[in-house]
RNA sequence: GCCCGAAUGGCGGAAUUGGUAGACGCGCUGGACUCAAAAUCCAGUGUCCCUUAAAGACGUGCCGGUUCGAGCCCGGCUUUGGGCACCA
């Protein structure tokens, strides 16, 4: 019997799928192990080799969990709604729903010919209703409820309501965008609509104004993780600034929260650092600068980190955006602050951060400056942001490079505070060195001016010590169709939920997707698109909105009464092992673990991580190849000849290329152009040329995982995607290799059968055949648990090159066992070959007996101190005697043997033996 | 600019974490089988000196250090990948 992949791989695919052979239940007799891929958005082009990278490393590890007794849960699902599927439909008119679920059905395909061991049961769209229900109704909670800072969670709505009777807005520490101050008796006072305005600026989904990364090209906000260098992520549009009511989600109220779990988590400091800069805490205080205006006074507050440089404040700075400027600009500066103000407006994201130029207007007021009493004017400037900190900072060009610039443009005084810095060239930002021209704070030490300043500032009134976050409030609607409606409607103009009996609030159908001629969503296109006679809210939510609690839905997906019941969350708590790219670093991972934190806060979810485990899996880059045309000729030169002529480099699809070498017939077929093309070979082959670029349909480098499947079956493509490399790395994809790979499953199964013999046998192991075996029990172990598959891989070959000829049925069994998550197929079929007759999923993984395998032996001699020293290597477990009766049977002499704990000599006389400790 | 990470043969990558660098695979060279090819199997394959071999010397991006011993630790660079970037 030869090795027929395709037909074993067939047959075991289909056998798995009427087994149900992995069905997840929970199962109290087992300890869980949740193990969960980053689910795919499904694109028009399918699946390419890159993506199942990650989900073979998951599969192996999940494969690997139940040998060793554990209850696996490993689904998988898709990221439906999104941007691409109604781009096209406004292109064609065609359904997005139907886009989708053609591209779904392709994926499905191909990921199902990899035989990876998902629970299909469990598998949904984040566009099905049913699962959407899930998404508008933890919106609805959000909406639903407030932060309470002082207990740090969220809480109902109605009891913020309560605490406002009784106290009024002084009542409560809540996290608030600007929410006005207000008495027990004002508040019983207000209208229901002056009410639900207050309560909107505590809730933790809220409507709220706020400047937001606008896209005219696709018509709709995005958020800040949607917006690189000033561009879309999806379609590289550009985006503008823009002041507009939106929903939000105040994940800003969870910055601590989200700071301190993440030491907590077993992610890769890498993507740990990311999330820390992301919501960028920053330590300092907030001061009040008193500002006068055409006679007026007002109060600035400002936040700096730097309290002790205040003495070098020579000006302030207000964003533009800021809503200080309106009432801090004198008449007389009017007209050239309304100018300034129009010329930021026009700039993309992407101008204001290139261009760096230095910007700003005088505002024509003056303020003071609270410690040394100094007038200082008062300026406006693109370079302070509007939604980081209080809008409006102290300037000390001294000692902050971008005040410095701002301070030699305008032409504004420079004061040095720090002994020795010189601040003619540029200002000095290090946080060091002692203070000087800084009335109390002269003398000390930079570190101990900040603090002894800030207690001076709170002793006096003038502020108080307080922490900053960078991170912002997620904006959270999206003017486009294809995405969750908002279970909204607006009563009296007042925002009312949908009560949660009517959900699903299903996607009304329309007749065109783009937004409408009054710039409206497109839902507002539909008929009736209303509530109790109520007008609906237009806008959906963002892509994110349905891949940040998907985790939750895979645990009990098809219950109609929650979310997730607390059984099934009670048992399979969170997930164990994420695997995913780095991409989703300040995005998915972060909504995901708010979202997950929001539902902890109020008893829906029991862990408040969603994900304990993360790895990272590297991109997977293409490899393109070459071919060199002398020009004005169709003649084709190989690579290594191509410097004797002038050529053109052309790309050629990788797919009709092999280990570097062009198929010639295939690449006459490839393009009418080339029916009739000339070459000058070396060696009488082709050899292409090579460069590793991006995957891209363009540059033909794209490879299908189809093709892998049909030319060397779905074992070889796990097996070799698992060779390339360490599983983080990112790495370019070549079949370079594969050959080797593929060959070793060949030879493998020539274990087996010899043509058409069977060869296996009932004989006794040999003590180097149970050597190879456990040698390869313990590396595997080993490797898996640390996410090292290539080097697996590597000791596979390694031991089927020591059990050549070895067809012993007691070797052969735990083979086939520790071969199984890696090519299943393979040692599924032969499995029942050997008379199994359940999959062997359910087989145990095989235990480790070091015993076999390690020998002591003499490594080999080294000199140092003038003694010869021996290397001897024994099993950690060993004892001094046998560690000397080791060093007898060696012909050498002890003369001490140290504490085994750590690796000691053992010292003979003019010699002495190094015992290194084998684990 | 700031913060992480990486650098090892012709190539992908190993190296028990301070102990014989280059495992395993690819590629290449030679051989066996074959009319021939494919497939398969066997042997060789870091560099230099050399007809060859033995022996030797050199060798983990560069310079220096610690150590009996450094790919691994320390100091200083170079190149490169990634992330963040007016965050006060």
């Amino acid at each position: 019997m030869d090795y027929d992949f395709i037909e074993i791989e067939k047959k075991w695919q289909a056998w798995w799928a009427e087994h149900k052979t992995y069905k997840a239940e929970p199962d109290t007799t087992k300890p869980k192990y949740y193990v969960l891929d980053m689910f795919p958005y499904p694109s028009g082009a399918g699946l390419h080799v890159g993506h199942p990278l990650g989900y073979i490393a998951s599969d192996i590890f999940s494969r690997y969990k139940r040998l060793k007794g554990f209850n696996v849960l490993h689904p998988m699902g898709y990221d439906a709604f999104g941007l691409p599927a109604e781009q096209y439909a406004i292109q064609t008119g065609q359904h997005p729903e139907k886009t989708t679920h053609q591209n779904v059905a392709r994926y499905r395909e191909q990921l199902d010919r990899i035989g990876f061991s998902y629970d299909w049961d469990r598998e949904f769209r984040t566009s099905d209703p049913d699962y959407y229900k899930w998404t508008q109704w933890a919106f609805l909670q959000m909406f639903g409820s407030w932060y309470d800072n002082g207990l740090q969670k969220a809480r109902p709505i109605a009891e913020l309501e309560a605490a406002f009777a009784e106290g009024g807005s002084a009542a409560v520490d809540a996290a608030n965008n600007d929410a006005p101050v207000f008495t027990a008796d004002e508040w019983t006072g207000f209208t229901e609509k002056e009410k639900a305005d207050i309560l909107m600026h505590y809730r933790i989904a809220y409507q709220g104004e706020s400047t937001v990364n606008w896209c005219p090209a696709l018509g709709t906000v995005l958020a800040n993780d949607e917006v690189k260098d000033g561009y879309s992520e999806r379609g590289g549009y550009p985006v503008f600034q823009k002041k507009m009511t939106q929903w939000q989600l105040r994940v800003s109220a969870y910055a601590g929260r989200l700071l301190e779990g993440l030491d907590r988590l077993d992610w890769t400091d890498s993507l740990k650092e990311m999330q820390r800069n992301w919501i960028g805490k920053s330590q300092g205080a907030e001061m009040v600068f008193k500002v006068t205006c055409d006679g007026k006074q007002h109060d600035v507050t400002i936040f700096t980190t730097r309290a002790d440089t205040v003495f070098g404040v020579t000006f302030m700075v207000l964003a533009p955006e800021s809503e200080w400027v309106e009432k801090l600009t004198s008449a007389s500066q009017k007209e050239a602050v309304a100018a300034y103000l129009e010329q930021v407006k026009k700039k993309t994201e992407r101008e204001r951060i290139a261009g760096k130029a230095v910007t700003g207007v005088f505002s024509g007021s003056y303020a003071l400056n609270p410690l040394t009493g100094a007038e200082v004017p008062v300026w406006i400037s693109e370079y302070v942001l509007a939604g980081y900190g209080t809008g409006a900072i102290m300037a000390v060009p001294a000692h902050d490079s971008r005040d410095y610039a701002f301070a030699k443009k305008f032409d504004l005084p420079v004061i040095p505070l720090i002994e020795g810095a010189d601040v003619s060239e540029d200002s000095f930002d290090a946080k060091e060195g002692v203070m000087m021209n800084s009335g109390f704070l002269d003398g000390l030490t930079v570190k101990e001016a900040i603090p002894a300043a800030i207690d001076y500032i709170e002793a006096n009134g003038l502020g108080h010590r307080k922490v900053n976050y960078r991170i912002r409030d997620a904006i959270f609607s999206r003017q486009r169709y294809w995405g969750e409606p908002f279970p909204i409607y607006f009563k009296d103009g007042i925002a009312t939920p949908l009560p949660t009996e009517e959900l699903p609030l299903t996607l009304p159908e329309i007749n065109e997707y783009k937004p409408t001629e009054a710039g409206e969503p497109p839902l507002a296109r539909a008929k009736d698109w209303t509530y109790g006679g109520y007008p609906l809210e237009t806008s959906t939510m963002p892509g994110f909105a349905g891949s940040s609690a998907y985790y939750l839905r895979y645990m009990d997906p098809h219950n109609d009464k929650a979310l997730v019941s607390p059984e099934a969350d009670g048992y399979w708590r969170n997930v164990d092992l994420y695997i995913g790219g780095t991409e989703h670093a300040t995005g998915h991972l972060i909504y995901s673990r708010f979202w997950n934190k929001f539902l902890y806060d109020l008893g829906y979810v029991c862990e408040d991580e969603p994900f304990r485990k993360l790895i990272n899996q590297g991109m997977i880059q293409g490899r393109s190849n070459f071919v060199y045309r002398i020009v004005n000729t169709n003649t084709f030169v190989s690579f290594g000849l191509k410097d004797r002529y002038e050529t053109t480099e052309i790309h050629v699809d990788v797919n009709i290329v092999r280990n570097d070498r062009l198929d010639i017939e295939a690449f006459k077929r490839w393009r009418p152009e080339y029916e009739h093309a000339e070459f000058i070979l070396e060696d009488g082959e082709y050899v292409c040329g090579w460069a590793i670029e991006k995957m891209s349909k363009s540059m033909y480098n794209v490879v299908n995982p189809d093709y892998v499947c049909n030319t060397y079956g779905a074992d070889t493509l796990r097996l070799y995607e698992m060779f390339l490399g360490p599983i983080e790395q990112a790495k370019p994809w070549s079949t370079d290799g594969i050959d080797g790979v593929n060959r070793f499953l060949k030879r493998f199964w020539r274990l087996f059968w010899d043509r058409d013999t069977w060869l296996v046998t009932d004989g006794e192991p040999t003590r180097a055949e149970l050597k190879t075996l456990h040698k390869l029990i313990g590396k595997e172990q080993e490797d898996i648990e640390n996410f090292s598959y290539n080097t697996t891989v590597s000791a596979f070959m390694i031991a089927l090159n020591e059990l050549q000829g070895c067809s012993k049925r007691a070797v052969l069994e735990p083979l086939l066992i520790l071969l199984s998550p890696f090519a299943p197929h393979i040692a599924e079929e032969l499995w029942h070959q050997l008379g199994h007759e359940d999959s062997i999923v359910y087989a145990a993984f095989p235990e480790y007996r070091p015993e076999y395998t390690v020998d002591s032996s003499i490594k080999y001699p080294v000199s140092f101190n003038g003694k010869t020293r021996f290397f001897l290597e024994v099993p950690a477990s060993a004892t001094p005697a046998e560690v000397e009766a080791q060093v007898r049977s060696h012909g050498l002499t002890p003369k001490y043997v140290g504490d085994l704990s750590i690796a000691k000599m053992i010292v003979v006389p003019g010699r002495i033996v190094n015992v290194v400790l084998k684990k």
